[in-house]
DNA sequence: TAGGAATGTCATCGTTCGCCGACATTTCCC
DNA sequence: GGGAAATGTCGGCGAACGATGACATTCCTA
């Protein structure tokens, strides 16, 4: 799934903790931090700490991945890099 | 790439923003934070708001693609969902 | 080499995190 | 329906965030 907001993560945390039959407080203790967080997590807390977040995703056996572009296309993508070419282009004569 | 801490966060957002030929300042006015938020956050800064994380890697055109399993591979997986067998399984008598 | 731009550092300040403990509510089996 | 487990809520507390503004340092380039 693609993660765009905190809510988004909200929800993939919540669906893969049902997925995995586990309850709050479990998964709490494994992240190592408070029931409450867990809560608040799945609700799409905005300022929770990052990497708190990391390690529930990772408790979870969840991948992330970050790749360039919009676009779930990659063929070649990154080899021609595009934008590289062009911001270079650019700086050349300001 | 995959990410797994706020070092890795950290290094995607350097990266592409430099791949962008931006500076520090300008993607702190267009994520709408400070100068010393990017430069924490491309040091791995661990506790960082997740939405503002989130808001950067937006701003910078990173797509996040949360999927399940440390394994690269997906044949078919989720349409099989062993884990929610197992889990119910197991719940089944306690 | 001089100048400026980009990057990193410091101290201060208001705000909010995440934790704790107890309580309210919902959910789900028997 | 009854009761236990899971989930959500409240107030209070210490710690740390992120913003600001000024300053130091590194890196280009003219």
């Amino acid at each position: 799934m693609l993660v765009r907001t905190p809510a988004d993560l909200g929800a993939v945390i919540r669906d893969r903790r049902k997925q995995l039959d586990l309850d709050q407080a479990t998964l709490a203790k494994r992240v190592g931090v408070s029931r409450q967080w867990v809560i608040e997590i799945e609700r799409g807390h905005p300022r929770a700490e990052l990497a708190l977040v990391l390690r529930a995703i990772d408790v979870l056996g969840i991948r992330l991945d970050a790749s360039v572009g919009p676009a779930p296309d990659h063929p070649h993508s990154e080899s021609v890099d595009i934008d590289g070419i062009v911001a270079r282009a650019r700086k050349a004569k300001p």
